[in-house]
DNA sequence: CTGTATATACAGTTTATATTGTACGGTTTT
DNA sequence: AAAACCGTACAATATAAACTGTATATACAG
């Protein structure tokens, strides 16, 4: 007979390989073990479920399914009559994609174009020192120089998460047909 | 007199906030700082120099410099008769973003698409068991018809990672362009 | 070929992050 | 209203990563 624990065994290893694969984009490793359960268990799990399933502490899971949820990675789902929290991975995974690094590419941009913004302001403020020396000027136009050139980059960066969120790159870069056999 | 602390102060705060992104897709504080140093110097650099300005290590600019080559963010230059090793930073940005990403999905790619063929072999080997029970093949059917989902996404990417090297994406979402004063 | 300078390997130390156990506050059930 | 249960805050611990200093290998100039 099959034992139950072949098949988990080869979940177990595609698991361990979605976890690696996470911890490169920064989550960490219960995250990553924990949306991998996730993602082969059919029904909504409950944090007692994802604790046994993982073998991991209950403190884990709650915090790590909030992060994933931020990340849109699973989805809080209710169920009439059943108290707890019930959890489900987001069966997209393209969706997922964009929806992840929208937000990273996003924060990225608004961290950066305001700390941009200031370091224009002040260079731009020295300019008007009446006792700059014309080296000074020669430095502050130069980063001044390269602000503007990276300005440009988060104007594309931009427009990339438009294109994104939009759906218009799948115009482009189709997602390809899933046939049910 | 405006003094060089008020220039360097301006790039300061602009360097910590390159840091703060680069945190965010995995690359360590040094290695944005180091970058951000970079960003910001006209010519190549030596590692010393790098040590002088960053005020770290020599050690840690090596690795850093070497990690930031891997990532295409920093290339190495030559100069007739300097012995040091020199460097500098890639200075078309939206060139880095794509280079790094790419990087970065093309390994998702090719870890997860392996572990993947490996788990539906063993699932498919599993169903020729003949002691198997019904609810064992559901529970089979189950996995392989999720992990045919997933191949769904990993042909995506590819598609994706293709349309950004081959720079068609730019047919799409297009650089602005550069107006010098 | 020798001396000198340069870059990296390695081990140790420091620092930060991930994970757990316990305790608490808020809700629902009896 | 009391009891039971659920999810999360918080502090403590365990684990991992970053960073440095010293030592070694490599490359170049004379």
């Amino acid at each position: 007979m099959v034992t139950p624990t072949k098949i988990e065994e080869a979940r177990r290893a595609y698991i361990e390989s979605l976890t690696e694969t996470m911890a490169m984009y920064g989550l960490s490793p219960s995250m990553g073990r924990l949306y991998g359960t996730m993602f082969f268990h059919e029904d909504p799990m409950t944090l007692d479920e994802m604790m046994d399933l993982t073998g991991m502490s209950k403190t884990s899971m709650s915090t790590g399914v909030r992060a994933l949820s931020a990340l849109k990675l699973v989805h809080k789902k209710w169920q009439k009559g059943v108290r707890k929290d019930l959890y489900e991975a987001e069966h997209d995974q393209v969706r997922s994609f964009i929806e992840f690094f929208c937000v990273m590419w996003d924060k990225e941009i608004e961290l950066n174009a305001r700390a941009l913004s200031r370091a224009e302001e002040n260079l731009n403020g020295l300019l008007d020192d009446p006792e700059i020396t014309p080296e000074e000027v020669t430095n502050i136009e130069m980063d001044l120089n390269r602000l503007a050139k990276a300005k440009l980059y988060y104007t594309w960066l931009r427009n990339l998460v438009k294109t994104f969120e939009s759906g218009e790159i799948f115009d482009h870069v189709p997602v390809p047909e899933y046939l049910d056999k």
